[in-house]
Parts: structure tokens; C-alpha cells; sequence
DNA sequence: AGTGCGATTGACT
DNA sequence: GTCAATCGCACTA
């Protein structure tokens, strides 16, 4: 069962790589005006400190701001024009680092979340960061939101033991491929990825 | 003002 | 398994 209550700031590691495990088993809570839409985190990367492969690792731009913000804030960008993509900011204000957050696994408004994503399969639903940005109806209007805070973004907690978790390299990037920053939930079946980085 | 990408997805062989 | 669509934005000049 889900706790109606944001996670505490102070509760969240302030270190990139704890805090993209710490997520693992965390809830995605967004209130839409339909109804409450939620899924548990099962997947996450870690963009850290000096890693080619984030976007804050130029500094500062338009699109990138909120990922410099304190730790638990919304960083939301567009990747290949089509696809949302959500991420946690994860450090002190000025460092521009953060943690994608992957995949969900479906729990409260399921009906609401075949809708927005047009496809039946609850394991398609929230499987990969551009569906459950999809599924929840997260875009760029969201970014820069305190995610530590009652609204229409926030990270929750769940009562269930989290299970092993399981770590590989990233997907889809190509500069500091060969890190391993990607922490998913072992045998869960809302993971995305292959099933040689999944095991 | 023009250029070249992608932290992906869905359709297709 | 392969592959192309698609466009915001960072970068160069």
C-alpha cells in the first residue's frame, strides 16, 4: 500500500549513485485531473559528476536549469523530439547531475494510463523512460517541479520489501557506456532492457 | 541562420 | 533481430 505523504528531502542520499538505488522501490505519484496515477520505480541510471553522458556535464542551459537545482526536483527534457523523459535532481544546488528514472511498475489508475498510452499489456504500459512519461502524461510543463512536495509530481514510498537490486551499464548512450550506473529490480517483469543486462 | 545530433519508440523482417 | 521517424536544442559562425 502506498504512503499519501511526499518523500522527505532530507531522507534522499546526496550522492547521484545512492540516490538512483535508494529510488528503486519508490513511487511515481501524478494526480491528474481524472484521477491519481502511480507506479513504483523499478528502474533508474545515474548521470553523475564529470560523466560525458549527462547533460549537466557542459553547465548550464536553457533546457538543462532544473537539473542544477537541489536534489528531488523534476528535470523533464524531450529526447529524439518524440519522447518524454523524466529525472531527479540529485545533488546541492549548482551541481548538474541527476537520475532517470526507467521504468515503473503500473499500481493506482491503470485504466487512466491504458488511455494515455493507447496499448492494453500492464507490462508495456510504464516499461521505458518515454512510456511512462507517456503513461503519466509528464512533459516539459513539469519541469523544474519540487518532487519533495503535495502536487501534481511527486516521489512517494511503498510498504512492500524492495528486492535485490540488480546493476548494469546505461542504455542508449554512448559516452561513458561502459560505467556501471543503471540499477534495476532483479526479476521484475516492468524492467526494460535486455535480458543480457537484466540478469 | 544553418547543422547535426540524440538518456527512444514502434513498425517491420 | 534491424531501422527510420522526428524535432528541440546546443553548437558553430
Amino acid at each position: 500500500m502506498a504512503i499519501r505523504r511526499p518523500l522527505s528531502r532530507l531522507e534522499l542520499p546526496v550522492d547521484t549513485v545512492a540516490l538512483a538505488r535508494y529510488l528503486i522501490g519508490k513511487l511515481v505519484v501524478r494526480e491528474l485531473p481524472e484521477g491519481l496515477v502511480s507506479g513504483r520505480i523499478v528502474e533508474t541510471e545515474a548521470y553523475v559528476v564529470g560523466d560525458a553522458a549527462g547533460h549537466g556535464y557542459r553547465g548550464m542551459t536553457p533546457r538543462n536549469r532544473s537539473l542544477f537545482l537541489e536534489r528531488g526536483h523534476a528535470y523533464v527534457y524531450v529526447a529524439y523530439g518524440i519522447s518524454n523523459m523524466l529525472n531527479v535532481s540529485s545533488d546541492e544546488p549548482g551541481v548538474g547531475t541527476g537520475v532517470l528514472i526507467r521504468a515503473l511498475e503500473p499500481l493506482d489508475g491503470i485504466p487512466i494510463m491504458r488511455l494515455n498510452r493507447g496499448v492494453e499489456p500492464l507490462r508495456d504500459l510504464a516499461r521505458g523512460p518515454g512510456r511512462l512519461c507517456t503513461a503519466l502524461r509528464i512533459d516539459r510543463s513539469l519541469d523544474g517541479l519540487d518532487l519533495c512536495q503535495e502536487g501534481p509530481l511527486w516521489l512517494g514510498r511503498d510498504d512492500r520489501d524492495v528486492g535485490d537490486i540488480g546493476e548494469s551499464i546505461r542504455i542508449g548512450i554512448t559516452k561513458d557506456a561502459d560505467r556501471p550506473l543503471r540499477f534495476y529490480l532483479r526479476g521484475s517483469p516492468f524492467v526494460s532492457g535486455s535480458r543480457a543486462l537484466n540478469r
